[in-house]
DNA sequence: TGTACATCAGTGAACGCGCGTTCACTGATGTAC
DNA sequence: TGTACATCAGTGAACGCGCGTTCACTGATGTAC
């Protein structure tokens, strides 16, 4: 219903979303206001009230979108891989691309401030989910022999905090000016070491361990 | 000669400083304004001018005091380590604890809209030392067989990687809500994990390679 | 098929607000003699 | 030590601006008969 085309405007819901985007692409997060989007749309200022209730509606709806997004990528990634280690590196280079490729969803995504993505059912449910892959394709590296056994949720905190600060740092900026080579090839570079240090890790008998017992006396 | 004390209010400059701080921290960067800052600090819309060229000099002057607490930081953690593999655990967990402590310094110093750090020597400086820090602590590893040999450069981003995606998750709330234990706990057993494995696939003979070579041909 | 009516997505003017910044000023602090 | 003066960190009023949101309205779209 309100994906309904073909009244006054078309679909302004939709035009306004894509407004919001282009605008955080073309210019920052800082110069979203629900003004400027409708003028960027076209409208008045208070066409956007027939759509969304207010300001954080929009922004949360945008959010909830490329938590959907970003799932429908992980659950994809997966789908395509020929083996479990395949996957793991499937699921940082999808999640980082998606950063890179996307850039004013990852921003509001991740930015509490600007959105609310937990108050919207759909973008929760879709981030539960990217998680769950991650933990499922995780689990699935220690089955087969691919990472080290053990206790599972820290290696999943691992990989996810790889991808996100990967895409984190690359996305604004000191990444891409402190280090060489293209972004690009790091990112193929670090997904390539990472499965194989895993696996590395894997034969060479390592263990992850309680804090109480492996290396953690070094700490 | 900025931080003279003594005058009419006694150090206004460190007072809006630490009154940016505080309300970073008590109601986040949105509620950031100059007027309000200066509310705080006990003090006239006017009167940090006399201090700071604009709202961005003095978002920019924090951002770079964040950089340069976090290098000190991070060299301590180095110096205060037995071995190389202890310092590269200790380089992450100072880095996340850095951030868990400081998340008003962390917020401004990696959002690009808000501060320009890269316009500040002192803090550009204090980054490039943070980071030759890490390069150097990575390439001690390499050495002394605690990581895999080969280029150095993707094994830093990887660890600066993990050690910013740890932090943003966790101040910004994903990570703490969806994930089980306490974010200290979780702390430990990934450095302690990242440790291991790194050490484990250097044990097992791992060598990380350019893209052409090596198991690049997963991706 | 045509007409009367209800619905609803837009308009555009208006509101009160907090913002960044400027400026003439004031009065305390420090300095020269 | 005392006095005259320069400096400079504050005040507070004022500016113009863009913001989020509301509201009476208009006119196109869809519906009932």
């Amino acid at each position: 219903m309100s994906t309904r085309a073909g009244y006054h405007h078309g679909s302004l819901r939709e035009a306004l979303v894509r407004a919001c985007l282009d605008l955080i692409r073309a210019e920052g997060i800082g110069a979203v206001s629900l003004r400027r989007v409708a003028r960027e749309a076209g409208v008045s200022p208070g066409a956007p009230y027939h759509h969304f209730a207010d300001r954080a509606a929009l922004l949360t709806a945008i959010s909830a979108d490329g938590f959907q997004l970003l799932r429908d990528r992980l659950v994809e990634a997966r789908a395509d891989a020929a083996s479990s280690s395949a996957a793991l590196l499937g699921l940082v280079q999808a999640y980082v691309r998606f950063a890179t490729e996307q850039p004013a969803y990852f921003h509001l995504m991740f930015r509490p401030e600007l959105a609310q993505p937990d108050k919207d059912p759909d973008g929760t449910a879709a981030a539960d989910e990217s998680l769950r892959v991650l933990a499922e394709v995780v689990a699935d590296c220690q089955r087969d022999g691919a990472a080290p056994p053990g206790p599972a949720e820290p290696l999943v905190a691992m990989v996810w905090s790889l991808s996100h600060g990967l895409a984190s740092l690359w996305i604004d900026g000191p990444l891409v000016s402190k280090l060489a080579g293209t972004p690009e090839q790091l990112l193929t570079q670090i997904g390539a070491g990472l499965a194989a240090i895993l696996n590395g890790a894997a034969r060479a008998g390592v263990r992850l361990g309680s804090p109480a017992v492996g290396p953690a006396h070094l700490a």
